[in-house]
DNA sequence: TCTGGGGTCCTAGGACCC
DNA sequence: TCTGGGGTCCTAGGACCC
């Protein structure tokens, strides 16, 4: 048995916390570069603002309907994420926290009323995080996932599902008739798994409610389509495939990767961005305890500038050995981009991934002849923590061009709101 | 004028091996 | 005229997730 808690519309909501008089209003948060909605409150759902819709549409659109924008602060959901997990984590024995806004807990050894349990641990979170969250209860992680969309959508259209099914949902407590009418009530767009591909393909078939979904025998499934949509329909009719991961496994491949602000020509430019997202990339190989053993860097024209002539390359530059020191990688990284530049082109968007990640535990011996073989994993863990302590970038290379603040590639964030909880100048104060 | 970022898994097909 | 069988590894692309 898992449970599946979720921050509703997290982002705005987390926003919220600080500015009350957001509450009611038309809230949406944005994407990096201010391009895209990435959250939205239920008032700007309601208006039919979709998720990922640009911004500069919507105020085409919706002169007047007061929507506020806000540049996305990811600092500040990060912090309010940990503090509303930590809450959550109470829920249950185990915890897997899978992404920002949602955790499952195993609920397997737990007994006494589930449902009554969630609501005071929701209600917990509400008054001590300030976060409204929604937990689907179900007996694989599918079905959890399925329940907390019942538990959302029955709070917030009422009408849709019975009402007892609101913030709190517990499919597996449901008589079998009510299960199916409710299943029939869902469409299968709504199942974990199940995208806009496979959706249509499915819709093609024939099919059209999750109910229609559940009654598909897998061996068919796994036949006409995949063994993951095979998985997924397993999991519906209560056979766990997908396991439970209380402890996140290292990441097997690393990225960072930007739009710029501008459009940039300029190889000299696209080597600083480069050498930025090499360093950060690298910082975050660190923490996690991995060497690279291959850089990919790419730039790319922008698909939506259709009078441009368009222009897309990756390069990936093998390591002489797996590293984690940012110099290394970020020497790589330029001489990726040098060779997949081109002149002649708007370029849109850059980025580096670090691929072939291994144990940094694990050393091929050999014998080392050249400087290269210096190791400077003190130095990069002394870089680490001033830039820790100091703010990111107080510490780094030349390369990525220190000091300029005109730089077109920089992306905008002209709507972005403080670091409520993480810097000490941007603590909110009471007055009494 | 303005359109995000960061991941995972699976499959098909090609290269290569004996 | 007629041209095998069985296997592994790698990569690119598709689909999904938040």
């Amino acid at each position: 048995m898992y449970a599946l808690i979720d921050g509703n519309n997290f982002y705005v909501s987390c926003e919220r916390v600080f500015r009350p008089s957001l509450a009611g209003q038309p809230v949406i948060v944005l994407s990096n570069n201010d391009g895209c909605a990435i959250a939205r409150s239920n008032e700007a759902k309601a208006l039919g603002i979709a998720m990922g819709a640009p911004w500069f549409q919507i105020q085409q659109k919706l002169p007047d309907a007061g929507v506020v924008a806000l540049s996305a602060n990811f600092t500040l959901y990060g912090d309010m994420s940990n503090r509303m997990m930590a809450i959550a984590a109470g829920l249950g024995p185990e915890q897997e926290i899978y992404s920002i806004d949602e955790s499952f807990i195993d609920l397997s050894a737990m007994g006494g009323d589930l449902v009554a349990r969630s609501h005071r641990v929701r209600e917990r979170i509400l008054q001590w995080i300030g976060i409204p969250c929604g937990i689907g209860i179900g007996s694989t992680k599918t079905l959890a996932k399925l329940a907390n969309h019942i538990a959302k959508t029955a709070d917030r259209k009422p009408g849709s599902y019975p009402a007892e099914l609101g913030r709190v949902c517990n499919l597996s407590a449901l008589p079998q008739s009510d299960l199916d009418a409710v299943l029939a009530a869902t469409e299968l767009g709504e199942v974990w798994g199940i995208g806009r591909r496979i959706g249509a393909q499915l819709r093609e078939a024939g099919l059209s409610s999750v109910l229609d979904v559940v009654r598909l025998d897998p061996a068919m499934v796994r036949g006409r389509w995949s063994v993951v949509l095979e998985r997924t329909v397993r999991e519906l009719q209560g056979q766990a495939c997908v396991g439970f991961e209380d402890v996140a496994p290292a990441k097997k491949e690393i990225a960072c990767t930007r739009s710029f602000g501008h459009p940039v020509t300029q190889l000299k430019e696209l080597i600083e961005a480069v050498s930025q997202f090499a360093s950060r990339a690298a910082e975050k190989l660190r923490a996690q305890g991995s060497h690279a053993a291959q850089v990919l860097a790419f730039i790319h024209t922008s698909p939506f500038r259709r009078q441009d002539k368009q222009y897309s390359r990756s390069v990936t530059v093998p390591l002489r050995r797996p590293t984690a020191d940012t110099s290394l990688i970020v020497q790589a990284a330029v001489a990726a981009v040098k060779a997949a530049f081109k002149p002649g082109f708007n370029y849109s968007k850059a980025g580096v991934m670090l691929l072939d990640l291994q144990a940094g535990s694990v050393h091929q011996g050999e014998l080392a002849f050249d400087e290269e073989g210096t190791d400077r994993s003190a130095l990069m863990a002394t870089v680490d923590r001033l830039n820790d302590r100091f703010g990111r970038g107080a510490v780094a290379l030349a390369s990525t061009g220190q000091s300029d603040g005109q730089r077109g590639w920089r992306m905008k964030q002209s709507l972005k709101t403080p670091e409520y909880t993480t810097r000490w100048a941007d603590v909110p104060r009471v007055l009494a």
